[in-house]
DNA sequence: CGCCTAGTTGAGGTAAGTCAATTCACGTGG
DNA sequence: CCACGTGAATTGACTTACCTCAACTAGGCG
């Protein structure tokens, strides 16, 4: 969490709250009272097609906020799971609203969030439109990574990573078999192992290289605070 | 345009300006002082991969912000250019934010604009992800036709479209000769024409059907502010 | 010990890509 | 008014990346 972020949840009413893994916190189409704040735990947003097909569209880590975008648009379009057990905090509309009113810096620090989570997803449209299956599992991968050294959970070395393949695949637009088969590649590739919950990097910079990751999209620190 | 976002215009300075076609407004890296309203005609954002492939993010109709994002991240992580020759009118970031701080009620429209641009481009990254080429498609033409209704440029029988079928392909994600292969197999479904410029819709509700058409994350009007 | 879930690997199928040729629409200059 | 050039659309033949189905292995846990 950026300091302006830390400011934010300073500011409004804490009540804490815990889910359990694989139990929705958010149903698509439901409409929502309340965001919430990540502390522990991995989650994920995605949405079910009519056919059954699921698509993540963005796991979040400890720091982000959760249900955010549905609460401004009053209706979710997306469904949000717990990956692990995780621990939130709960934001209300109101205390949002009057917070933003009363402090215009605390909503530019939040209109922040929103833009590099759309950011974010902009770089997974671009992945699963025009990267092909190693590069977009590459990109991934060097995403958690970056994101996840932010908040003091991960380095260029590696990071502990409770996702499966199968939820691997429905983030990446890939068969659970097929990721298997990318992962295996990139392993033998001497560039990365994703074993028993941990990715360690081998080679970061040629990942950087094989996957044209660009990290700038992420490490914009609130600059409109400057 | 919603009364809301005609408010954010109407409060702002207003300076009109005219680009034509083809020539980025905005390229990747740069970083900006300004967003536009665009006022007629439509452009694009696209990021260019390292190897020169493109992926367009989504097309821009008159009433939607070009830029925003890169304002509040004050860096342009994608290019913006006009489809057609376009007008727009500019707004000064400095301006926003003074908007911002006197009325939160404007601070909450753009909120509200900003997120359901995130809601289209997370409906654009499942449809990538996990519709066929054909379903895609459709989807993809279905939503230009409900945002163009907004805006009174296009009804459920159809619209007017600048588009070729290489704008479609890089943003759909597909080949421009697999483009036009969907096109034609629409076509021979019966569902709708596109030629000369026109969509015609023949069967709207087939092609909703089809395409697992869901409006509901476009037609919340501000809902906020209610 | 046996079940259950996650991961791994092989064989064969298919949706979409690439390459290439042809047609079409349209603007421009002779 | 027509020849020409150019960019878009169309179609065919062939290739390929990824999918599906299916079998098998490896841990973790009651």
């Amino acid at each position: 969490m950026t300091d302006a972020e830390l400011r934010v949840l300073d500011s409004l009413d804490k009540r804490r709250r815990t889910f359990v893994a694989g139990r929705d916190l958010v149903h698509q189409g439901q409409s929502n009272q309340a965001a919430y704040i990540l502390m522990s735990g991995w989650a994920c947003s995605y949405k079910l097609l009519a056919d059954g097909q699921r698509q993540i569209v963005d796991f979040q880590i400890p720091g982000d906020f959760l249900g955010l975008r549905s609460v401004v648009l009053h209706i979710s379009d997306h469904s949000i799971e717990p990956v692990t057990d995780i621990e939130v905090t709960e934001v209300h509309v109101s205390d949002l609203m009057e917070a933003f009113a009363q402090t215009p810096r605390l909503a530019t620090a939040v209109f922040w969030a929103v833009s590099r989570d759309e950011a974010m997803v902009v770089e997974h449209l671009v992945g699963i439109g025009r990267r092909d299956a190693a590069e977009r599992m590459a990109h991934f991968l060097l995403e958690l990574c970056a994101r996840l050294s932010l908040v003091g959970l991960g380095s260029k070395a590696g990071f502990a990573c409770p996702l499966t393949q199968y939820l691997i695949a429905d983030a990446v637009g890939l068969s659970s078999v097929h990721v298997n088969r990318v992962l295996r590649h990139l392993r033998e590739q001497g560039f990365l192992t994703f074993r028993n919950g941990f990715v360690t990097i081998h080679d970061y910079d040629g990942l950087v290289r094989f996957a044209d990751f660009e990290i700038s999209y992420l490490d914009q620190i609130g600059p409109l605070l400057r």
